[in-house]
DNA sequence: CCTACCGATCGGTAGG
DNA sequence: CCTACCGATCGGTAGG
């Protein structure tokens, strides 16, 4: 972390400082302290204190709304599609250095960002195509399907890792598993499909999608 | 809503601004705005900003983390008292008036509000009292209790009635039982159980606790 | 419950 | 990346 570049320390330190305090509690001139600069300094870096949101705001919504945009549109059945999506999200987030802890409605309706609110919607669209197509499927629950997409919401700030970028045990990527599968249990009509999925998902290749700085 | 008391209008407005702004982001101009009074005329019904957020915390945070300590030292098994907690709580969220959509963690950090900070270690402890005892009496599932804390959370924030104290329909009472069972599917090592647990639950007398306002 | 007003702090700029 | 500084807005007070 000592060692990132400016630009990315500066998105570190605003994103823990958002996520204690909210975004207009996060001051421009506690995120320079942090930082070790002064604070018309961060000004070099990104033309306004919404920019460093925005920049936050790619890793945090965009990038992951069009994982599940893809996913939602392959042609698995709707638990295979779902269990996949879950493993990806909350792997993600265990990767993300930012740790902006669960404040996607919030921060969404700042004027400005009306961007980043279009790709919540689309977001949330695409985990809901999923469930409404196994729940017609006699799948999925119909009753326990509105409150997955929260949960996973949930799960996934679970696993915003707020330390500096350590490696992730193997113990915490088997926890990411449980996750999706807690999901899954409560969704699925005949929970003990779950292993069937388990061994499909791991039969495909990986999707991975790495996580880039700057 | 339009006929509360002054001071209830205040906690009221506050709690939407405060949840789709955060705490520092929630002015008390545009609070007192709202009320339809001048901001200076607030600090005749609450002596600062905090004092406001002092008096919605006590519905959002206290009082819930009161009853998972009440309910986590009956003598039923765990499954029975957290599926009556959940049951509780999430009737609690979705009476109550006060939006403050899960920032918890956020508010209690705020400098002054130690007292709050407690009251919510507390109530985590509670539930995972209950859990840890379901974990070794091999009723819950021990890769899937320590996602539990927070997805009732979460669950309870979908409840919350952001609208004018409506009479909640016999729809909404369904959902709730529908959140718990949620939980306890994807925990019970024998989800069939859920069954034996709602009959035994709805067994006993309701556990009331009224909601009142000043 | 109002008008008038305060010191402190905010995000951001100028100029080096 | 720094010092010096700006107008706007913040929570809160005085006095009626």
């Amino acid at each position: 972390m000592a060692k990132w570049p400016t630009r990315d320390r500066i998105l570190y330190e605003a994103s823990r400082l958002i996520a204690a305090r909210g975004y207009h509690g996060a001051t421009t001139r506690e995120i320079a302290d942090r930082v070790g600069i002064k604070q018309p300094s961060m000004f070099n870096h990104f033309a306004s204190k919404q920019e460093i949101l925005k920049a936050l705001l790619v890793f945090d919504l965009t990038i992951p709304s069009q994982q599940a945009q893809r996913l939602a549109s392959q042609d698995a059945d709707a638990g295979v599609r779902l269990y996949r999506y879950a493993l990806w999200d909350l792997r993600w987030y265990q990767d993300m250095p930012f740790d902006l802890r669960g404040m996607h409605e919030e921060l969404v309706q700042e004027p400005g960002l009306e961007h980043f609110e279009l790709a919540l919607a689309d977001w949330t669209a695409a985990i809901e195509r999923m469930l409404g197509q196994g729940v017609t499927a006699g799948e999925f629950r119909g009753e326990a399907a509105p409150f997955v997409p929260d949960v996973l919401d949930t799960l996934s700030w679970e696993f915003v890792r707020s330390s500096h970028r350590e490696t992730v045990s193997d113990n915490a990527r088997r926890a990411v598993e449980d996750g999706a599968a807690f999901v899954l249990r409560a969704l699925l009509v005949d929970p003990t499909r779950i292993e069937v999925i388990q061994r499909q998902e791991t039969a495909d290749e990986p999707l991975e999608a790495e996580m880039e700085l700057t």
